[in-house]
DNA sequence: CGCATCTTGTTGCATATACAACTTCCTTGC
DNA sequence: GCAAGGAAGTTGTATATGCAACAAGATGCG
């Protein structure tokens, strides 16, 4: 049934997932990247950091994989990261295969972004409570399993 | 206590609010704007055609509150738009204050959206659950109350 | 009335993100 | 072994977003 602009409009308003979660990214990510800004670095940043911490060495394919985004997208975040210092990324010699790992300076921001990171998790936990992770988990879960469908 | 920085992988694995927040965002605006993409515009978009329809005329930073963001994004985002000739914003002969309001052109586009925005809707509400609007809306009300704190 | 202040909108600068197109390398199949 | 096809990264282009700094009105108080 064919429908018309008011139409559409209560019902974004009433329901619409992607509004809603648009703005619950925003309200959350401003709150860690405020205060994640003293220590320069941003939360997407500070994923890969810790991606790295756990993984050792990874290629970007994989990384983009791990985290749900697009190569191109891993490949300049690599570049603003290893600008900094705190990755290393080394194109095997051959030639092509590339791998990505922490440099000590990057292990040091990592541990020291743990404060802000610790304060800012368990303010917005606080606000969405306590079993929010796992709602959230459960529904990455049936994206993923979807795939781009 | 101290954190290292493989203490703080791990803990941003287990349950970081801001990363699982992220990845929900790109996964569900992936397929909003991939549906909404045949109509030349995006969901961010579709948000402020709906919020006009229904608000009438507004001024920027009216949608601004309304839509939690910045008044400085909302500043471009209206740019862009009247360049697309959807919305019309008229400045006030005195001078400073502005309103914006949908063009006849806007309306079409935004009931013209209502097929693609069903289907995504109704295949994201399938994956996440048919409460996942309330537990959303709960969410977004928490941290509204609780302002920038 | 006039200045100090608050409100609003814009612009500079930077990041994150995506899709598309291109390049290059690697893998298979013959 | 070589050619065809797939995988991996990069780059072009565009949007959304935020903070800071600035510009221009609007307001209120003395």
């Amino acid at each position: 049934m064919q429908q018309d602009a008011e139409e559409l409009a209560q019902a974004m308003r009433q329901g619409c997932l992607g509004v809603r979660i648009g703005r619950l990214h925003r309200l959350v990510s401003r709150r860690f990247d405020l205060a994640l800004r003293p220590l320069g670095l941003t939360l997407p940043q500070l994923e890969i950091l810790a991606a790295l911490q756990i993984g050792g060495r990874l290629k970007p394919g994989a990384i983009a994989d791990a985290l749900a985004v697009e190569r191109s997208t891993i490949s300049r975040n690599l570049s603003r990261m290893e600008g900094q210092g705190w990755i290393r990324v080394e194109s095997a010699p051959s030639g092509y295969s590339k791998a990505a790992e922490l440099t000590d300076a990057g292990a040091e921001v990592l541990a020291g972004a743990g404060d802000a990171w610790n304060r800012t998790q368990e303010a917005v936990l606080e606000l969405l409570g306590s079993d929010s992770p796992a709602v959230l988990d459960g529904w990455l879960a049936q994206l993923s399993k979807a795939g781009d469908g």
